[in-house]
DNA sequence: CACTTGACCTGTCCGC
DNA sequence: TGCGGACAGGTCAAGT
């Protein structure tokens, strides 16, 4: 499900309620969610303390003081919810609350805290995955060695926006956008929206698009982030944060998931087509393909 | 190589 | 109401 401002969103929550908490029990029972040896938890987690949150990408990393670390993605319906006490209700938000009681059926791992509160990975789909590993180890994972700056870091000036989509100069931007090692955390929703912003068709080639378009695509990326962040993330479905209560960034979309409404500049109506083998959304009137 | 497709899973929605 | 198929925010591996 989420994207960087989903997964930083569910940082700075975490980063407020866990930071110092003791580990007393993990339960879990879907190897392929937390496929970790029971030494390892037994001698690296079980009654250490968590010290740090941080992301990288769309990856969560909860650092412990033990030198070892969860690594956490949470792909498509992972969710990271924590609770003061266990088999409570939500934060009373019923509104913006999607789950109720924890655990519940999706739920694959359960931490529970010496303090009685606890810490659920839900992920209805299966497809995310919590590890335990050495702190020092986390870098050298292939994927951290792969992956592309972070589109909200001081140092991702156009210049660099331009350098790393010229590695793939003769991809379709949408394509580019999505891949990881080019830039880090943009996924589906987010492409979408700045491509919006900056009136790029989705199958332009890279090399197509012009340069004051590449400057215009660099501040709508922040922009969008930045604003995503600011709203708690986008909940399409199944994304919550930390407390487990909904984003709000999906009431500012301009063309995720609009197909049929009209496009909020030219009132167009806004398209849905297939793109990187994702659906992909656009004004046919604002983002043209060059020709 | 570079791009597309399938796989990993469960759930929901839509058409018949 | 039931059933089949398409689709869903991500990433790998395999195939073309």
């Amino acid at each position: 499900m989420p994207e960087l401002p989903e997964v930083e969103t569910v940082r700075l929550g975490l980063k407020k309620l866990l930071v110092g908490k003791q580990l007393d029990n993990i339960k879990h029972d879907w190897p392929k969610s937390f496929p970790n040896a029971v030494t390892d938890v037994e001698n690296f987690a079980i009654g250490k303390n968590i010290i740090n949150i941080r992301r990288r990408a769309k990856v969560l990393i909860i650092d412990l003081n033990s030198q070892y670390s969860f690594v956490i993605h949470l792909k498509m319906t992972g969710q990271m919810v924590f609770r003061s006490e266990a088999y409570n209700f939500g934060a009373g938000h019923p509104n913006d609350s999607l789950i109720g009681n924890l655990p519940d059926k999706s739920t694959r791992v359960d931490i529970a805290f010496t303090d009685g509160s606890h810490l659920f990975f839900n992920d209805q789909r299966k497809f995310g995955w919590m590890r335990l590993m050495p702190t020092t180890m986390i870098q050298e994972l292939d994927f951290f060695k792969k992956v592309g700056p972070e589109p909200l870091s001081k140092t991702f000036t156009p210049a660099v926006l331009v350098e790393r989509l010229n590695r793939r100069s003769r991809s379709a931007i949408k394509a580019v956008l999505l891949d990881q090692t080019v830039l880090a955390g943009i996924g589906n929703i987010y492409a979408d929206e700045s491509l919006w912003g900056a009136k790029i068709h989705p199958l332009t080639t890279v090399c197509d698009i012009p340069k004051n378009k590449l400057k215009t695509l660099h501040q709508e990326i922040q922009f969008v982030l930045k604003l995503a962040i600011e709203k708690g993330g986008s909940t399409d479905k199944n994304y919550v944060d930390a407390e487990g209560k909904k984003g709000s960034y999906m009431d500012f979309a301009r063309v995720f998931r609009r197909e049929g409404l009209s496009c909020p500049r030219c009132g167009t109506i806004i398209l849905k087509i297939r793109a990187a083998g994702r659906g992909t959304h656009l004004c046919p009137k604002c983002q043209k393909l060059p020709r």
